[in-house]
DNA sequence: GAAGTCAACCGGTCAG
DNA sequence: CTGACCGGTTGACTTC
């Protein structure tokens, strides 16, 4: 179903599926053609007369029930290349297309119309895939956020109990951090700029991200994996 | 036999 | 009004 570098998508669609009116019943007909000759090409070449005619032939619903036309691999080829080139075809590029591959204009018509449709199908489903990614991470990130919260109103109940080394005594709440390396919260020394580090009994932490920069709003996962698809 | 695929259809919308 | 396009749907055919 896939061809080449250009993207196809199907999806089932759960529901309602009425009775078909009859008009469409007997133009389903009229599309699908009895082969003439024997061969696939011959089938389809067979469905390059007029609508008109064909419906006159056929229209009546007394024909046989016929098989469903299916596009050869070089007419599937030339129309995802032509599809590459351009998704929508001016009249003149469809009737050149149509002749070239021995298809009815308006089939070249359908085929766009229906490609287009996967493409579109194609990207909202991965949209949908990406969307859900997105949300799983803001769920883990919100629960680590809280967790993060209760730790610290934890420490503001009980005291403080990161002691500085400079001066061994309790360091205060507000000066608290995360350490990024480890993700545990210890203190930042106001006056040590950006980047200091702070040991915590047994461990030193690198402190650069303050508490309230991880409380920012959550940068996308790139989109760059699907950008480029269609 | 159920689920998937896809050409073809219909009805609606919109630009020219 | 007409033609192009779209979303939704159908049904023949294929695949699992």
């Amino acid at each position: 179903m896939e061809t080449s570098s250009s993207l196809e998508l199907t999806i089932s669609m759960p529901g309602v599926s009425s009775s078909p009116p009859l008009s469409s019943f007997v133009r389903d007909l009229d599309i699908n053609q009895v082969p003439s000759g024997e061969g696939e090409e011959e089938w389809i070449t067979a469905g390059m007369e007029d609508e008109e005619e064909i419906g006159g032939v056929n229209g009546g619903g007394g024909g046989q029930p016929r098989k469903k036309l299916r596009l050869t691999k070089e007419q599937s080829r030339l129309l995802e290349e032509s599809f590459r080139h351009n998704h929508t075809l001016n009249p003149r590029q469809k009737d050149a297309l149509a002749l070239q591959l021995k298809l009815r204009p308006r089939q070249v018509e359908v085929w766009f119309q229906n490609r287009r449709a996967r493409s579109k199908l194609r990207q909202t489903e991965m949209e949908c895939e990406f969307l859900k990614r997105w949300f799983g991470s803001l769920k883990e990130q919100n629960r680590r956020l809280r967790k993060e919260v209760e730790e610290l109103r934890a420490m503001k109940v009980a005291p403080p109990t990161v002691m500085s080394p400079h001066s061994c005594e309790p360091l205060p709440v507000s000066t608290l951090t995360m350490c990024p390396r480890c993700e545990r919260v210890t203190s930042a020394a106001v006056d040590k700029g950006p980047t200091t580090t702070v040991t915590t009994g047994d461990s030193t932490h690198i402190i650069a991200a303050t508490l309230s920069s991880k409380l920012r709003a959550p940068t996308l996962p790139s989109r760059q994996s699907y950008a480029a698809c269609q």
